[in-house]
DNA sequence: CTTGTATCCTTCGTATACTAACTATTGCCG
DNA sequence: CGGCAATAGTTAGTATACGAAGGATACAAG
C-alpha cells in the first residue's frame, strides 16, 4: 500500500501531525498555567475544572470522556482537587458503583478569574491569523480526532486476543 | 482588553486549541505507540530516534531543542536509549561540557522498519483530508506554535526577577 | 592567572498520563 | 434464587515531562 507521503517525508518532525499537536499542547500548556498557578491551580487541575464549570454532578466516566483523559488519570486528577478544596464526591444512591463530582463554591469562584487568562492565551497562539483561519484549524484538529478514534475502536483491547 | 472571543466560548473544551491538540496529540501517539512497540520501541523512544535518524552526532541540547523536549526529559530518554542499545554518548574532545549523540547499527536498522508505521498512522489520521488541507493544518500548528514560543521569550524566567 | 559569568548536563522533586489487573456492585438469564 | 458477564472505580507499576537548583567546564575581562 502507498501512502500519502513517502515514509521519508515524515522524518522531519516538523511534518508531522504527532509532533506539531505536541509542541502546540505543550507551550500552549507552559503559557496558560504560568497564569493559572498564580490562582494555585496547575494545568491539570484547569482540564477537570473547565468541563466541571460547563457541568457538575457528572461521574467520573462521563468525566473522563468529557475531558480527554483515561480513568487513571481522572483518578489522580480528583484526588488532587479534593485536597485542594474545588470539588467533592458523592457517592450515587441508585448505583452505588458511580461517584458523582460536584464543585465546591471556591471552584465556582475561580471560573471568572480564570476563563479570561484563557481567552488570553487563546489570543496569543492565535495572533495573525484570522478567524476562518482559526475555524479551520480547529475543524482540521476534530476531523484528525474523529479518524484517529474510529482507529482505537477498530482494534481489539491487546488482552482479548482468543487465539 | 477585548478578546477574539468571550472567555465563555473557550468554556467548551472542543473550542479550545490547547484542548484539542491534546487529544489529537494523544490519540495519535496512543495509535503509533501500538506499532512501534511491536519492535520494543516506545513512544518516547521514537521522538528521539526520528530526529537521530536525520542526523546524529547532535549535543544533547541541540537534540533537545530539535525534539522540542526540555532537558531533563531528554536525559532521562536518552538514558532508556543507552540502556536499549541505540545509542552511544561521547564526550567531546574540545569541550568537555558537551555529550554528542551516536545512533548504533542497531538503531539504524529500525528506521526502514519504523518509518512506515509512522506514515500509515499519517494517513489513518488524515482520512477525508485533501493534501492541501493537510498543508494548511499543519502550517496553522506551525503558525500558532511561533506565536507561544514568542510569548514564553518574552517573559522572564521565574526566578531572574529583580526586586 | 583569577574572578565572575555563561553554558551544558545532571539531579531532585513533582505532575501528568497510560496499560493491566483488581474490587465492588449491578443487572441479566435461567 | 444463583451464577456470571458487564460496568464503575481503584490500585500498581511505569513512562513522559517539566521547573528549580547544582556541579563541571569554558570563557571573557581585568
Amino acid at each position: 500500500m502507498t501512502t500519502r507521503h513517502p515514509p521519508e517525508h515524515y522524518a522531519r518532525p516538523e511534518n508531522s501531525i504527532g509532533y506539531l499537536s505536541r509542541i502546540v499542547f505543550r507551550t500552549f500548556s507552559r503559557v496558560l498555567e504560568r497564569r493559572t498557578m498564580e490562582h494555585g491551580v496547575s494545568a491539570g487541575q484547569w482540564r477537570f475544572l473547565r468541563q466541571l464549570w460547563v457541568e457538575d454532578g457528572l461521574t467520573q466516566r462521563e468525566l473522563s470522556d468529557k475531558v480527554g483523559m483515561r480513568e487513571p488519570t481522572t483518578v489522580v486528577a480528583l484526588r488532587s482537587l479534593e485536597a485542594a478544596g474545588l470539588i467533592r464526591r458523592e457517592r450515587s444512591v441508585d448505583d452505588r458503583r458511580k461517584t458523582h463530582i460536584f464543585l465546591t463554591d471556591h471552584a465556582r469562584a475561580l471560573e471568572t478569574l480564570l476563563n479570561p487568562h484563557n481567552a488570553e492565551v487563546h489570543d496569543i497562539a492565535t495572533a495573525g491569523l484570522s478567524d476562518a483561519e482559526v475555524e479551520t484549524l480547529k475543524n482540521l484538529l476534530r476531523r484528525v480526532h474523529a479518524n484517529l478514534v474510529d482507529e482505537e475502536r477498530k482494534l481489539p483491547d491487546l488482552n482479548d486476543v482468543s487465539a
